[in-house]
DNA sequence: GTGAAAGCGCTAACAT
DNA sequence: ATGTTAGCGCTTTCAC
């Protein structure tokens, strides 16, 4: 910076002026500046101006994976809105591992980071400490209905696991089953299963739930759907806890001549793109994660521009029942 | 760190050698200063550090998106290799948009990332220019066969049209078509057209190519061979750009009684979780996005650590025809 | 094995 | 509108 002031015959606290304000440094000077800069190749330091400033202008997004198409539509959304205010997106993945979070909760704040982005409202006690500690502005993403750390964006689960077992009993189902996987890791799906089965008793409807232990993908629908049809034989309705394994199971129940919805209704989660378009087309449940990654970004924007945020605000982006032809 | 310092009665460069290289401080004040950090809570800011030693532990990773399934496996495996050497990932996506790229590439330096990771072979003569200036290593990544900046690690394109374009040709395919989406924008699948349709003449079969202009997803794919068939009544086989593509296409035969693969052969690109278990299994050609990563991981390692990288090395991580039963 | 001192490249009062 | 000054919180010689 002080070569590019020498060059531009000004003192470095106008070049620095210029790089942020570029409207206070008058037209003139701001001319012979920007040539200066380009002329050295100039590129400014984030790491020193986030020192001297004491404010980083990074965004600490931390998800289970983007592989999961759920946290991918967040992390895309959020990240192209933050970078319209010139905020990076440090990015961290947990595995669904609730120590990993807190290692990466730690990273962020030596970041100095200005928002730490975290997902679902349970974590470790380290966790919430170093947080309540910092005062980093903090939202948490994907689940609604618990008590928050500070802001937070999502949907209540054990209200889709309602609207699910809901549809199914209006669609005439009176054997009721939950397919989900690797519930315990993933308590959001651990939530929709439980509204599930609550609802269901509530309306005075057999329910069961069963899981694998692998990750939600297609490849395990299959195997969902025949140790579901050993254990309860008679079932007529299922929810999965997201339209991969639906999509696997509707496959599964193509080979075995299954008719579907009428022998067995299917009901998925996510409204993944295929589901729209498989044989038949798939009912299913669609939470926008689009719009929780905009919702979260211009929260973030209001708490670093204005330094002012609304802790315990929470914003419900709800979920969406598309009928379609599995139920 | 001074208070910590003032609580475990050393120096605060004694805390700070304690940080970076424990077993370099005798383990008696090692106690006593991991205990003052604990009382104090302290954080180490990494911003401060990054200035001070000249170099962060960041690496800025820049794809298209990370909704594309491709290179949501790429970075995930990338951030998990990185952080288990302290290394953050600072996420940056181009939705295909090279000058989004440069802007990215800037921001990249502007932290004095230790490492950039770039997406394909092809960037704007100012990137090039930032990045030769700049010696901080570089990867591109998903594509190999051009001119790269510095490492690369990923395969050839044009090799998988190729090996798309023979194995329909070996299985008795006589009039062949290419499905792509978005080509100008995603100059990889464009790779595989040309190959693909290069492959079919040399071997004197009639090959033609069709594309969509919107993204490629599942919606899409019976929207396209729809297409096709008018356009090309008697196909007799078919290679899409994505396993999207693929599946869409073949829910629409489904649906239109078309035999795959007796009367039409559909063949996928990149193995997705759906491709194993559809009906009929898909065809497909593997490419290996975690592969990727963790050799970019590795390069990157080398470079950080012994401040010594390869400039020019390729890695291929090839790809991998998965024969299945729509072919 | 530990400490003193200099500085990394900026920002932000404040003064002019 | 521009310049002067004093740090931001660490790392890294170098000396002890």
């Amino acid at each position: 910076m002080s070569d590019v002031a020498s060059r531009a015959s000004v003192s470095p606290s106008t070049v620095s002026l210029f790089l942020r304000r570029p409207e206070a440094v008058s037209s003139s000077v701001g001319r012979v500046i920007a040539r200066a800069i380009d002329d050295l190749g100039y590129v400014p330091s984030l790491v020193a101006g986030g020192l001297a400033a004491a404010s980083s202008r990074v965004v600490s997004v931390i998800v289970p994976s983007v592989r999961n198409a759920f946290f991918a539509e967040t992390v895309s959304a959020l990240q192209a809105d933050l970078a319209r205010e010139r905020l990076n997106v440090l990015l961290g993945h947990t595995e669904y591992d609730l120590d990993e979070e807190e290692a990466l909760v730690r990273t962020a704040l030596s970041w100095r980071a200005a928002a730490i982005v975290l997902t679902g409202l349970t974590h470790t006690a380290g966790t919430r400490r170093l947080l309540q500690a910092s005062a980093t502005p903090v939202v948490e993403i994907w689940e609604l209905g618990g008590p928050q750390i500070d802001m937070a964006v999502g949907f209540d689960h054990a209200l889709v696991g309602e609207t699910a077992a809901r549809h199914l009993v209006e669609r005439g189902r009176r054997k009721l089953l939950f397919v989900g996987a690797r519930m315990a890791d993933d308590r959001r799906a651990a939530a929709r299963c439980s509204g599930f089965l609550a609802t269901a008793a509530h309306l005075g409807v057999e329910a069961a739930a069963m899981e694998h232990p692998g990750p939600a993908t297609v490849e395990i629908g299959p195997l969902l759907l025949a140790q579901a049809l050993r254990a309860h034989p008679d079932v007529d309705g299922m929810a999965f806890s997201n339209d991969h394994l639906a999509l696997g199971a509707l496959f599964e129940c193509q080979r075995r001549k299954i008719d579907v919805p009428q022998r067995l209704a299917l009901l998925g989660f996510g409204d993944l793109g295929f589901s729209s378009v498989s044989n038949p087309p798939l009912t299913t449940i669609k939470p926008s994660g689009e719009l929780i990654g905009q919702e979260v970004a211009r929260l973030i924007r209001r708490a670093v521009e204005s330094d002012e945020h609304t802790p315990g605000i929470s914003i419900d982006t709800h979920h969406v029942l598309v009928q379609r032809l599995t139920t």
